[in-house]
DNA sequence: ATGGTGGCGGTGCCA
């Protein structure tokens, strides 16, 4: 066993976490997301909507929780980030395919791991509605291109972690109230029909694989008492590679978190693997 | 209940 500089935060053969997190402005929750830092102690977060530029991302406060940060920010919307115990090597800051696309939504990275490389993209998928509007193409778009990126990362035959809001939710199970959400673009046939073409390739929804049939949400809206309700929809997914998937000791979808002060309208997802990260070379 | 919540930024847009 090698001695690795953050060792002491996890027990041997624990394993590595890694977690999903739409934050929904990462200024507004900066406490919620320390806290939750330290209680939880991944590996890696990946965050979506953090809502700022670079350089307003709340780095001390992270810094000073143990963790370093790769952000790519945008004024006022969207922006994901990627915080981790060790610093990765940064391989995308946008999503392959379409130069015109200036919305942050997109980062990947490459860590190093007892089980070989690993690589991690923090993604926000576009909502998508109204259908109807030129927002419905563009999270269709937005999709065939993440099929090609996945579809690239495969080839590596190494351990893939794609993860994030997709804004899709994959089957009814997934919906409180399936018949009201039918025409939604996050559950129309075309959107669950390009998730299950990424799918196809040979990627593992974590908490599906572990949970075949169990409904669990992982975003309640702040209208209408949707929380109070339990009117919630599972749209933040971790997909593994098949090198990931053989690995997967755990998935958890942190439901309490909805319930805390001041939350996000979406709660933490992570996987457990049966590797762990080291120190890059 | 023809509304309702929340973030950004300082007005309406976005989710």
């Amino acid at each position: 066993m090698v001695h690795l500089p953050f060792a002491s935060q996890t027990c041997d053969g624990a394993g590595m976490k890694i977690a999903t997190w739409n934050i929904n402005s990462v200024r507004r929750r900066t406490g919620n997301l320390t806290d939750w830092l330290k209680r939880t102690q991944p590996d890696v977060l990946l965050l979506q909507e953090i809502k700022c530029q670079d350089d307003q991302f709340p780095r001390l406060e992270i810094e000073a929780a143990g963790y370093c940060c790769t952000v790519v920010g945008q004024k006022s919307w969207n922006g994901v980030a990627m915080v981790s115990r060790t610093a990765p090597e940064v391989v995308h800051r946008a999503l392959p395919g379409d130069d015109s696309d200036v919305q942050s939504r997109y980062v990947e990275a490459r860590f190093q791991t007892s089980a070989g490389a690993l690589n991690v993209a923090s993604i926000y998928l576009p909502n998508g509605n109204p259908v109807g509007t030129e927002k419905f193409p563009y999270k269709l778009g937005f999709m065939q291109r993440l099929h090609q990126r996945a579809q690239a990362l495969l080839e590596s035959e190494e351990l893939v972690v794609l993860g994030g809001d997709y804004n899709v939710c994959p089957t009814d199970v997934d919906v409180y109230d399936p018949p009201a959400w039918a025409d939604d673009a996050l559950c129309r046939p075309e959107s669950r029909q390009a998730l299950r073409g990424i799918l196809n390739l040979g990627y593992t929804d974590a908490y599906r694989a572990l949970y075949p049939t169990t409904k669990a949400y992982s975003f309640w809206d702040y209208q209408a008492g949707a929380w109070n309700r339990n009117n919630g929809l599972r749209i933040d997914h971790l997909l593994l590679s098949p090198q990931a998937a053989d690995k997967l000791k755990a998935c958890t979808i942190d439901k309490a978190e909805r319930g805390r002060p001041e939350p996000s309208d979406h709660v933490p997802v992570w996987v457990e693997l049966d590797a762990e990260v080291v120190a890059a070379a």
